[in-house]
DNA sequence: CAGTTATAGTTGCTGCAGCAGTCGTTGGGC
DNA sequence: GCCCAACGACTGCTGCAGCAACTATAACTG
């Protein structure tokens, strides 16, 4: 029998799931490693890259993986543990902001060298600079493309057009 | 301050993952529609394009992300559901295959096609073949670094060397 | 052949994330 | 000012996946 998953759309796409995958892991590994889960880490991250080392809880959702009760869950952990806290919002009583704590930003710091490393040794140190460069233009084509609202807080992005086989707006 | 996050090694590995987050959504919603779980879709993918349209439980768990245990119960539910069986190992009676049943090949042949569908709009398409190419081999030599064992069942990797920050062999 | 070790699969327990429903807050229409 | 829809966050419930413990079988050793 000729195999349909032969087709280069579902190898691509297996080539990609898989690095994905193998790349969490390792990251995962290190990351506990420092005190992390990685969802914990994608918090923290995101907290820390925003002006204040703080973020509205909504716009935390937006910027990660996570629904608004899973933010919810992860900070009241981060928060048990020191790592966070959170501020009310002065002009909106419903908001509330979760802020990096000192002890945050002083395992963020003991964490991130090594992290850089392991991008370095499983990723980027893996292409010469130009099959990289390649690589990252590809992904952000893509990305461009699938990920509409990369950047919650700040800016909106255009409605996205669908184009057909249309259907659910996002999660 | 100087943001230590626009590291361009930090964005590379954002970019990837916001990638495949974009596409895992996109994909999970197209599947349900034909009644299949993102990790169900996976299995049943990995049983139709092996020998038999089988594989014996541990197999499956090493193609998959799953662990063993996880195995087991997508294995159930979709057994329940009447996607697949269990036939037991003639030469090992610890071992026991899982089978796609005519249901489940059906079910996945209507998926299929939406599914690359799919594929094409929202990744392949999005990219010149010569991008396209590109993209894939820089992906292929992460993985290759990254993934030991992307064919379990069939040949065995030499065993991984690790060369700095070691540990962790594989969870 | 008996005894030990390794392997395949299953199951109890735990922790996590999403959904849907709830409460308090906000802002617009009148 | 009052009412109602929209919004932000939180919580009960459910389903899922991993770990560790367990059973059954296989392979190895003397």
């Amino acid at each position: 029998m000729t195999n349909v998953f032969d087709d280069p759309r579902i190898t691509a796409v297996g080539l990609l799931f898989e690095v994905h995958a193998g790349l969490s892991a390792r990251f995962t590994a290190q990351l506990e490693e420092h005190g992390f889960s990685a969802v914990e880490f994608e918090v923290i991250t995101r907290l820390a890259r925003s002006p204040g080392n703080q973020l509205r809880m909504t716009d935390l959702a937006a910027q990660t993986s996570l629904s608004t009760s899973g933010v919810t869950r992860v900070v009241d952990r981060m928060e048990r543990d020191g790592l966070l806290t959170r501020r009310a919002c002065p002009n909106d009583r419903r908001s509330s902001y979760a802020v990096v704590t000192p002890k945050g930003m002083q395992q963020l710091d003991e964490t991130l060298p090594g992290h850089l490393q392991m991008i370095e040794q499983w990723f980027t140190g893996q292409l010469d600079p130009q099959a990289l460069d390649a690589l990252l233009d590809g992904l952000r084509r893509v990305r461009d493309a699938v990920h509409p609202c990369a950047t919650a807080g700040s800016t909106d992005v255009a409605p996205e057009q669908e184009t057909a086989a249309g259907g659910t707006p996002r999660p």
